[in-house]
RNA sequence: GGGCAGUUAGCUCAGUUGGUAGAGCGUCACGCUUACACCGUGAAUGUCAGAGGUUCGAGCCCUCUACUGCCCACCA
């Protein structure tokens, strides 16, 4: 690191390279950032800071794209404020991230040791998983650094750190005694492939082929007649202890209330009239497994039937499965279905497509069972929250989102936060044999039960808490809670949320519960959702796939630079962004680009010039008008689309900015002046190449910040650093010069209309004579940028007449009509006098059109009458200038012959 | 079953408050002009998914349809 610093400092006598070496200056630049402390803010009472928190990385594995995407867009935001001069926070961390470490590790463990994480036990599990974290950790921030991240790693935090887990101690308490944690059995989502309850969100719906059996019950003391019922999970039935039919469906009015036979149990069970039912579905009638199913659940709690549980917790049936005891669930449904069939009790079975739910991290079917757990009661959490998002003290970006988060807000259920695992915050609960107290404490130990005095019967509750309920204090638990820490009061809340929106339900809404109960405020005002990075066919990358394009592997060949400006500026809020590699070597060539134009400017000789910001008063030349007007307009644009969150679209106008008007056009036109004999003149001119090009690099640095700083250091500056340089202000209209601007592009135009014309009559790498007829407005200017013309457009200096009139104009030449002027090209022997009459006519013929379609608008009277007027005068003008145009081409078709 | 997006040049995508469509890549033709071939110059290419409506005027607003994708949902 040392060597790489004492580099930095000699950077700017080194003279630049052919082209940008992205490796070089990503290390170097980095750790002089980094050393600088320039990535932590200090606390400026009078000053608004300006806080993001990170969405902290899983420990579980490498970086992937979804985190390029936003190191690209935080980074981006985080370096504007800092530029903007407010005290930038950018809280980097790492989560835990319970279940899904713990799958890893279990695995891991079995390689290792061909053990299960119970036969290892406990504590040795944790040691386990705590010497892997001690790896990754380490990995995940060397690659964040290798993406630019410029957060304050002094304030590094972790979800299982000391601080944090005493926060959430102290929360987890808070909430107990306010009552709004409670124990309590319900049926929960079982997984019987991590052995432990998940949440709903942690389930996912997937289609299946399945089958529908249809199974009739005898009903008691009817000889010969049956309920039949219809269901997709046949072996719950040895758990059945009632079927229910809607009180609406006279087919079995008579029926409720009556018992029925459970067939293979021989069980007596009853007949429920319940709203939950829906008679046109199947036959009418549903099996009720109180025990193993939501519906059924909330049913037999109605109807008071009995729960019976008929499975293990790996989802062999037990016990109460009878003859089916021991055997896995899927073997159970088919032997069960066997023997009803024998036995006559199945009446058809047909195929059936449905959604089961799935355990989104054991990727095996749930098990809907009944189990004692620690619940939140979400209402009083969720009432402040949603008010939150109503009243606008919450905004989305893109706004759609905000009704994503109300409509799952108010429709939310009590949150299951206990874990059967060992990985997590530690459920701060003793439970007390003797006396049945649970005990709160945020003691790492208790002596005694708090109620009945028992010393020997009590014990920690052994399970963990939902990841979820760290995360969700993360936005002050980060800064130092429940300590009233200088942090907390000068950071708290923070702006901008940035997240993906796969988590609004897991994390951002947890946030904002959590950070209005226990700090009175919405932790951010803004949520700002990015979309999914894709691969380049828009398929979802994942490691089953094969699709996954490492991010690091693309800073390698690319650049981290141009991985970033790609993934900033290939879509916009919200939406999917499809990486493709065109646009990634495109943008590695931007920072080539950018490199060889200030290489360029540099060895013209610009170290000993003296540092002058853009402005209009150092312009000597009309392309200085334009270029530096130009400058002012695009740093108004940016900044207002980057307040906007529209950093693609900001980015995307500072590349054509800096590649098609100041190095495709000022740089050529600089040239000139650059040669010039006159020292004062080249001078001149170099005080505007490097003012605009400082000031472009400052509006670029956000975008590409290693080699914007590279760059800028090249040039003369005033500061120490582009990070913490100011972000340009936009001055007021005294700074753009808008006639500049319209009479350098009457210029372009010529220019361009002479290129054309020589490549299409084949002439292109010639110099050729041209005879410039300006309008009279525009005389002035042509004879003044007579060497630009003759420079750009590739015209014979001898040979380039500019006149104010042409009584007799040359036969044998092409003749190009602008709307700034007629231009000449006498091309003699090179010309067929017919093509160009057939070009001619062609402009003709277009014009033509043009003026019959203007007509046809400024003659309708309600254009005229309802358009704004800028509007119709606009209209009016271009109407003249066509008919002007057409005047000339028609004229000169006639001199033709 | 609800809800939300997307559908613009061969490809990937832009398109600010409605005023007669843009970029990059690719293609074609030229070109080593004292920064850059990771370059320069020029050219070609679009019934803006379809239908209807509002408007003087619609890629942009409204309605419907089609296809694609995503989210939510206790029809057994």
């Amino acid at each position: 690191m040392s060597e790489l610093i004492e580099k930095s400092q000699n950077i700017e006598k080194k003279e630049m390279e052919k082209a940008y070496d992205p490796a070089a200056s990503e290390a170097k630049w980095y750790a002089y950032w980094n050393d600088k402390g320039y990535f932590t803010p200090k606390i400026e009472k009078g000053k608004k800071p300006w806080v993001c928190i990170m969405p902290p990385p899983n420990v579980t594995g490498a970086l992937h794209q979804g985190h390029a995407l936003f190191v690209s867009i935080e980074d981006a935001l985080t370096r504007w404020h800092r530029m903007k001069g407010e005290p930038t926070l950018w809280l980097p961390g790492t989560d835990h991230a319970s279940i899904s470490t713990e799958v890893v590790i279990e695995k891991l463990v079995w390689k290792e040791q061909k053990k299960t994480k119970n036969e290892l036990g406990r504590e040795a599990f944790l040691g386990r998983v705590w010497q892997w974290m001690d790896e990754y950790q380490g990995v995940i921030r060397t690659q964040m650094e290798k993406l630019g991240a410029s957060a304050d790693w002094t304030r590094d935090a972790f979800t299982m750190d000391a601080q944090r887990q005493r926060a959430v101690k102290v929360a987890f308490k808070r909430l107990f005694d306010a009552g709004l944690i409670y124990r309590a059995a319900r049926i929960v989502n079982w997984c019987p492939g991590s052995l432990t309850v998940i949440s709903d969100l942690e389930v996912e719906m997937k289609e299946e082929v399945g089958s529908l059996w249809y199974v009739r019950y005898p009903v008691k003391g009817e000889e010969g007649r049956y309920v039949t019922v219809a269901t997709t999970r046949p072996e719950t039935m040895l758990g059945d202890t009632g079927v229910a039919v809607s009180p609406k469906d006279p087919r079995y009015s008579d029926l409720v209330g009556k018992m029925l036979l459970l067939p293979l149990v021989g069980r007596e069970i009853p007949i429920v009239a319940d709203d939950g039912v829906e008679a046109e579905f199947g036959t009418g009638a549903v099996k009720v497994t109180p025990g193993h199913d939501p519906l059924d659940f909330e049913i037999g709690q109605r109807h008071n039937l009995p729960v019976i549980n008929i499975m293990n917790p790996n989802a062999s049936l037990n016990e109460n499965g009878g003859a089916y005891a021991g055997l896995d669930r899927f073997v159970a449904r088919k032997q069960v279905v066997a023997d009803l069939e024998a036995q006559g009790f199945l009446v058809k079975t047909e195929a059936y497509t449905h959604s089961v739910p799935y355990s989104e991290k054991a990727g095996v079917p749930i098990e809907p069972l009944v189990k004692e757990q620690w619940w939140i009661k979400i209402a009083p959490l969720a009432e402040p929250a949603l008010q939150a998002a109503y009243d606008g003290r919450i905004k989305f970006v893109p706004e759609r989102f905000k009704k994503t988060y109300t409509d799952w807000m108010e429709n939310l259920h009590d949150w299951a936060i206990s874990r059967q695992l060992f990985w997590g915050h530690r459920v701060p609960v003793w439970f007390c044999d003797n006396c049945g107290n649970y005990n709160c404490t945020t003691e790492d130990t208790l002596e005694k039960c708090e109620k009945c005095g028992s010393t020997d019967q009590i014990w920690q509750d052994p399970d963990v808490l939902d990841t979820w309920f760290s995360s969700g204090m993360w936005p002050f638990s980060t800064l130092g809670w429940p300590d009233q820490t200088e942090d907390l009061d000068y950071f708290y809340p923070g702006d901008v949320l940035e997240t993906g929106p796969d988590i609004i339900f897991f994390w951002v809404a947890r946030m904002i519960m959590f950070g209005i109960f226990f700090m009175g405020e919405p932790p951010f005002h803004t949520v700002y959702l990015h979309g999914i990075v894709r691969d380049e066919k828009g398929q979802k990358m994942s490691k089953s796939k094969g699709n996954v394009i490492d991010p690091l592997e693309n800073v390698k060949e690319y650049g981290s630079d141009a991985l970033r400006f790609t993934l900033l500026t290939s879509g916009t809020p919200g939406v999917d962004v499809k990486l493709s590699f065109t646009k990634m070597a495109d943008s590695r060539n931007f920072a080539n680009k950018l490199w060889n134009a200030t290489r360029f400017i540099t060895l013209s000789g610009t170290d000993s010039l003296s540092y002058q910001p853009a402005n209009l008063a150092m312009a000597q030349t009309l392309a200085d008008r334009w270029i530096l007007s130009r400058y002012q307009q695009l740093v108004g644009d940016v900044t207002r689309l980057i307040e906007q969150f529209q950093l693609g679209e900001a980015g995307r106008l500072i590349y054509d900015f800096l590649w098609s008007e100041f190095c495709d056009w000022y740089i050529e036109v600089s040239k000139l002046r650059l040669n010039s004999p006159n020292p004062a003149e080249k001078q001149a001119s170099q005080q505007v190449l490097c003012a605009v090009l400082e000031g472009a690099l400052r509006l670029l640095h956000p975008f590409m910040p290693f080699v914007t700083e590279e760059l800028w250091h090249n040039l003369p500056h005033e500061g120490e650093a582009l990070i913490v340089a100011p972000w340009p202000t936009a001055p007021a209209d005294s700074q753009t010069d808008s006639a500049a601007v319209t009479s350098f592009e009457a210029l372009q135009a010529v220019i361009r209309g002479i290129r054309n014309a020589k490549s299409e009559a084949k002439v292109e790498s010639k110099r050729v004579a041209a005879i410039i007829v300006p309008k009279s407005e525009y005389l002035a200017l042509f004879e003044s940028e007579r060497e630009t013309i003759i420079r750009l457009a590739g015209v014979e200096a001898t040979k380039l007449e500019i006149k104010a009139d042409l009584p007799e104009a040359p036969k044998q030449a092409v003749s190009l009509v602008t709307d700034g002027a007629t231009v000449y090209l006498p091309l003699a022997e090179m010309l067929d006098l017919e093509v160009e009459r057939t070009r001619l006519g062609r402009e003709i013929e277009l014009a033509r059109k043009e003026i019959e379609k203007s007509e046809g608008t400024l003659s309708n009277a309600s254009f005229v009458e309802r358009a704004p007027a800028p509007v119709v005068a606009k209209e009016r003008e271009k109407q003249a200038a066509t008919r002007e145009r057409l005047a000339r081409l028609e004229e000169r078709l006639a001199e033709l012959g």
